[in-house]
DNA sequence: GCCTATCATTATGCAAACATAATGCAAGGT
DNA sequence: ACCTTGCATTATGTTTGCATAATGATAGGC
């Protein structure tokens, strides 16, 4: 009975490009797929087994989030990725998720179980060395604070942050932070729970700021022996983390 | 030689669905198609005389910006509209713009020719009583001031901030700003300006809060007779906007 | 020996046709 | 008179094929 599975899978999933999209996506942001990639549409499409045109769809979407350039009448390039603008993007963060932490404390929708069966997994994946499940785990439940908000422009442009830094946070941070930093972080990540829960905005928003913070310089540290320190990092919570 | 202008357009215009993508992004954010209209796919074909193709990619990528909404088998329509969220909107606007309004205080590149000959073309239009110019000028010194962040990722969010609340603007400021209202935006406007040339973030800062709540409550006042006040704009500039 | 122009190759951009899911209407039954 | 069931209609989702622009190799000239 289960001589086809696949095939079922593909009358089950009647949109083979939003299929497509989530499988590339999911390879892109988590760099199985290396930035600067030749994406061949007859190459993927014989890999999906669907025609060119879902192959299309899905990187015209993808294109539209910025995970890979369309190339005019040339093949398309999964998103070229450096570290030249993580202090832009460290700035932006910070503005993003001290707002989400400040929405979250102020909304007084946290639900102490939830919240914390979410915080628990994080650390479960932290003791088990499960880096990528600590990662997944840790972005849930950021992903559930923006949530609390209601606020769905909040909540939007909270995801795509996320998903900007993700691949900086795949090549740089998970490959570079020592476990104790890696329980440092997830301790910072308890406090702002707590601080939501609390209903405390400011300590949320400290809380978060630190986190962003400390994980930043972990990144930036990554880097000091190709730079020498010039990337700018060192600035991080002045100028705009400011506000 | 002019015989077949059209035909030239077609050729040299070597993309169709970008074309189609622009031309419909327009008439979406100017309201001139109104919310929730079909998108029928052939009539679309038919009218800018391309196969369904073109304007398939085209609608997918405007879906990506939330501007159209597929709905599985059935014909796509534009992003419906209302003012349910435009708290929500308000708040996420306010935390963008004013951090765009320090960044370019802060940013040390404001060109005092360049700004002030933007600004004139909005004291123009507004004199002049030609509402479309007013507000694309308007939305061209901001969009000029979050370049001067040259962080890539503000001036990104400050660009989609600006088209989600494209339809508000046209639907319920415009109407129902009067003259004297007008005049005063654009005095707003200009003292934003003059704190970002005088590189004032604390006074930027001001400014573009107070343009964007004194903008708010033109839109509010607009709903009044229809909601009683229940929208929840009174509560602007708390919250979030007191980050 | 090196540079340049031309051509074959390859992959994209588009078009048209086919397959399929959803909708609306009509006919029949309760 | 109303609800249900089945079918025709319609528009989407996908496939296939062709036209065209860009790339790389090759041959010719300097």
């Amino acid at each position: 009975m289960a001589a086809k599975p696949e095939a079922k899978t593909r009358k089950r999933g009647r949109r083979g490009a939003l299929q497509v999209h989530d499988a590339l996506r999911e390879e892109i942001l988590w760099v199985r797929i290396a930035p600067g990639s030749a994406l061949d549409e007859r190459d993927l499409a014989a890999r999906f087994e669907v025609s060119r045109t879902p192959i299309r769809e899905a990187l015209l979407l993808l294109a539209g989030e910025r995970l890979v350039q369309f190339l005019p009448n040339r093949t398309s390039i999964v998103a070229p990725f450096s570290l030249d603008n993580a202090g832009d993007y460290l700035d932006t963060a910070l503005i993003v998720g001290r707002a989400v932490a400040r929405a979250a404390a102020l909304s007084g929708r946290a639900d102490a179980a939830a919240l914390n069966e979410r915080v628990g997994r994080v650390v479960r994946a932290v003791e088990a060395d499960e880096w990528e499940d600590s990662l997944r785990s840790e972005l849930d439940v950021l992903r559930h604070l923006a949530g609390l908000s209601r606020n769905i422009f909040l909540i939007k442009f909270f995801d795509e942050v996320i998903d900007a830094g993700m691949r900086m946070r795949v090549l740089h941070y998970v490959p570079n932070a020592t476990p104790d930093e890696r329980r440092a972080s997830v301790a910072r990540l308890q406090a702002l729970a707590e601080a939501v829960l609390a209903g405390d905005a400011e300590a949320a928003d400290r809380a978060i700021a630190s986190m962003m913070l400390a994980d930043a310089a972990i990144v930036a540290r990554s880097l000091e022996p190709r730079f020498g320190g010039a990337m700018g990092l060192e600035r991080f919570g002045e100028g705009l983390g400011a506000l």
